[in-house]
RNA sequence: GGACGAUUAGCUCAGUUGGUUAGAGCGUUACAUUGACAUUGUAAAGGCCACAGGUUCGAGUCCUGUAUCGUCCACCA
């Protein structure tokens, strides 16, 4: 007997299939394939009705782990509502990921004992684009070996120029509306990637620091303590605070404070935010270092410059200048214990902020940038939200979102770096006409009123007409774009018959780790361009962990490498692994054990297959004589007839007699269960079904029924089983793509395809 | 401090309107096997379903509380 090693060759060899199916011998050239035959392109003409969901793209600045392995649930609703017979459209996509991507470049940079201040921005900008590009081929590959059916032909990077017209539309219309302004706040800075971040964007650290407690000689005798876990700053205070009710500080409010070591003066206020039980009960009040204090001093009428640079660095001291900030605690608290101001060190359990990208500590830093006024946004998209406007799935994730859109507060979308959609607001330069009122901006939130926006490349200064004005050199906050995804993708110019076929779009499956800094973000940003919401269902995946239900780390060593794993077993058995014997927006535990266990069942469906094509080939007229050494088992009447269905056939023994009715009413009761679970979002237990009734009700059972028909030489049930097992493979090919399809081929002919087939 | 999840076989997990004997994968034990498949089949062992109350004819499932673990959010001078 042969052994298939090549699909190639099927046709002519053909020995009853492989004995093995082989993922490596089909995978690439099944998708091929499809993918020539554009069995994945949408029309925006059909008649069909629209199901659609955008691929969240991915970073294009590294490989896919495995995470992204779990947009395979995409694949199963698209490839499902395909054999549904709908137009489906999977667009496909990448993100510059700004912040990112420059990380990873500057990475690239050192290795080469550079940095990105030996280029200027143009260069520098060049020079990513080209390392972007790379990388984004070799990721959409590695998209085309997880079997996705994206539509490629329409794929989107979020820096194509009609993207970015779209995203600078958005942006003026939010200035329009006065939903964007520029103010200068407090914003998360981080000194080593040189960019202030939102809030979304900071990591917390929990860590036991100290509380310092230090003495303020008070003018005129006396002093008072204050605790502080941020010596350094105190140069930068305008007042010390107390409460207004607090007995040990009343007759001090109004006092002067006579600053250790540089002897400035400042007042001793009270406040209600202050907490009598904290501490001291005394605070000192540091507005540009301290968010809270911020606000506070705003609300006194108190100022005073910046202590701590962009660079990380001690300013406007007159004593520990150029220092760096933990250098010049060290020297202060040193300073301060010499000449007897320090009074106490307490330890202190404490949450440090810290860059996500890096883990640098980041800095509080005033600075003028672009904020949204997300108020009114998140008040609609709460509404949406709570009346199921947009279904969330599972179920529980809708209050989580909830609470997310409700905490969320004026976003920063400046960004100091070169990688990414530059703003595309212009500064009128002329100081004459600072003053003047903006023609068309109204902008009541806004201080700066000599900014415009500008959709294209102003020709002119819009404001006085005649400036050299000039635009500002931030670039986007990457989620400010990846936030109008949906629409951007699908509203590009001449192609907007796209956007009326599938906008708003059926679904957005996504990992509920990005819940916060992407779907609500999507939903309030789409609303607000679109006036409708951006996709009717949302539907959440879990976290990839290992074996042991550990996160993946690299610092771990637990990382799976998709890649590695289709290489060994196939691409099928890594989807089916993380999906199989799960709970919906679940984490999932994978093990190399799982995933052999379902590359075994997709053997065991390729042999399910073979057994049926051994007995078709033996038993038809046409090809009696082939002949099997395999099927010498009983002797096969030559004369039977093999033609049409036997399932309603009652009579003789085994599958021909009641047995067929059997299988034909519990496959009933498994297609209705199946599709009902489709429509519930609940993906996994319609592949559990699968897998249970295919492997333990047809082959263990229904099939070895069969045997003992051909055996007793009553083969005419066979039709009747195929027809059963053509309909399972179709129920199982959004799971498993290339076993299924090549099954279909290899026993209907290689131009044939399972796509072509609609359930019944 | 708030919200959400988890706690079921040796391990990792399913079990969504409460209903015979609680399941799967892997592992373990025994047997089978040139016959579609050893990436197999048959059978077996293995569970007080975290704990304590409650509702019910009936609870792994619903309610209340407790414990442990995890995630998210808020606060943090």
């Amino acid at each position: 007997m042969f052994i298939l090693q090549n699909q190639a060759n099927f046709d002519t060899v053909h020995p009853y299939m492989d004995k093995k199916f082989v993922p490596q011998d089909h995978e690439k050239q099944l998708y091929s394939f499809w993918e020539q035959a554009g069995y994945f392109n949408a029309k925006a003409d059909s008649t069909k009705e629209p199901f659609c969901i955008i691929l969240p793209p991915p970073n294009a600045n590294a490989d896919l782990h495995v995470g992204h392995a779990m947009y395979v649930y995409e694949d199963v609703m698209i490839r499902y509502q395909h054999l549904k017979g709908k137009e489906v459209l999977w667009l496909a996509g990448a993100d510059h990921a700004g912040i990112e991507t420059q990380f990873v470049y500057e990475k690239h940079l050192k290795k080469q004992g550079k940095s990105r201040f030996d280029f200027d921005r143009k260069t520098l900008f060049a020079d990513i684009w080209d390392f972007v590009m790379k990388n984004r081929d070799t990721m959409e590959n590695q998209l085309r070996t997880l079997g996705f059916a994206l539509d490629w032909s329409k794929k989107k990077f979020t820096m194509d120029p009609d993207i970015v017209k779209i995203v600078y539309k958005t942006f003026k219309h939010l200035h329009e509306e006065g939903l964007v302004y520029r103010a200068n706040k407090l914003v998360n800075y981080c000194t080593s990637c040189g960019t202030s971040f939102s809030d979304l964007e900071v990591v917390d650290l929990e860590i036991t620091g100290k509380l310092y407690h230090i003495k303020f000689p008070i003018k005129g005798g006396g002093d008072i303590t204050i605790a502080t876990t941020r010596p350094e700053t105190y140069f930068g205070d305008v007042a010390v605070m107390v409460h207004p009710k607090d007995e040990r500080y009343k007759n001090f409010i109004g006092k002067t404070v006579v600053l250790p070591l540089i002897d400035r003066e400042i007042p001793i206020i009270s406040d209600e935010y202050v907490d009598p039980e904290f501490g001291t009960g005394a605070v000192k009040v540091t507005p540009n270092h301290d968010i809270n204090d911020f606000e506070i001093a705003k609300r006194h009428n108190l100022t005073y410059p910046p202590v701590i640079g962009f660079d990380g660095t001690m300013i406007n001291t007159n004593l520990v200048d150029g220092m760096k900030v933990a250098d010049a605690r060290k020297k202060i608290v040193t300073m301060l214990e010499e000449k007897g101001y320090m009074e106490k060190i307490n330890p202190h359990e404490m949450v440090l902020k810290k860059c996500y990208r890096c883990n640098t500590t980041l800095e509080p830093l005033p600075k003028e940038q672009w904020f949204i006024n997300v108020e009114p946004l998140k008040k609609q998209a709460i509404k949406l939200v709570e009346d199921d406007t947009i279904q969330i799935h599972p179920k529980r994730f809708k209050k989580q979102l909830i609470q997310i859109l409700e905490n969320f507060i004026d976003w920063n979308i400046s960004r100091q770096i070169v990688w990414g959609i530059q703003i595309p607001a212009y500064r009128c330069q002329n100081s004459k006409f600072q003053n003047l009122k903006s023609k068309q901006i109204k902008n009541p939130k806004s201080q700066n009123n000599n900014w415009f926006v500008s959709v294209d490349p102003p020709i002119s200064c819009e404001i006085c007409g005649e400036c050299e004005f000039v635009q500002d050199e931030d670039t986007f906050d990457t989620w400010f774009s990846s936030a109008q995804w949906p629409f951007a993708t699908l509203k590009n110019g001449e192609n907007s018959t796209l956007f009326d076929k599938f906008y708003p779009t059926t679904v957005m499956e996504t990992g509920y780790d990005i819940l916060r800094a992407w779907v609500s973000r999507m939903i309030m940003m789409g609303y607000f361009e679109t006036k409708t919401v951006p996709f009717q269902h949302v539907f959440l995946h879990g976290m990839v962990r290992d074996a042991k239900g550990q996160k993946m780390s690299k610092s771990k060593g637990n990382v799976i490498n998709p890649l590695d794993v289709i290489q060994e077993h196939g691409a099928d058995a890594l989807r089916a692994a993380l999906i199989f014997g799960t709970k919906e927006g679940g984490d999932v535990v994978l093990s190399d054990d799982k995933i052999k266990s379902m590359r075994n069942f997709g053997n065991k469906l390729w042999n399910v297959g073979r057994f049926l094509e051994m007995n078709e080939i033996e038993t038809s007229p046409l090809r009696r004589n082939v002949g099997d050494p395999l099927l010498k088992g009983g002797p096969i009447p030559k004369d039977l007839p093999f033609k049409g269905s036997t399932l309603n056939r009652a009579e003789g023994s085994g599958l021909g007699g009641g047995m067929l009715k059997e299988l034909q009413k519990e496959f009933n009761s498994v297609q209705k269960e199946y599709h009902d679970n489709f429509k519930k979002f609940q993906f996994a237990k319609a592949f559990d079904l699968m897998y249970e009734f295919v492997w333990h009700r047809y082959a263990d059972y229904y099939i070895e029924q069969l045997k003992e028909d051909i055996q007793n030489g009553s083969i005419d049930t066979l039709a009747s089983m195929q027809e059963v097992f053509d309909s399972s493979l179709m129920m199982i090919h959004p799971y498993m793509p290339f076993v299924t399809e090549a099954l279909w081929k290899a026993r209907k002919g290689q131009e044939t395809s399972i796509l072509d087939h609609q359930f019944s």
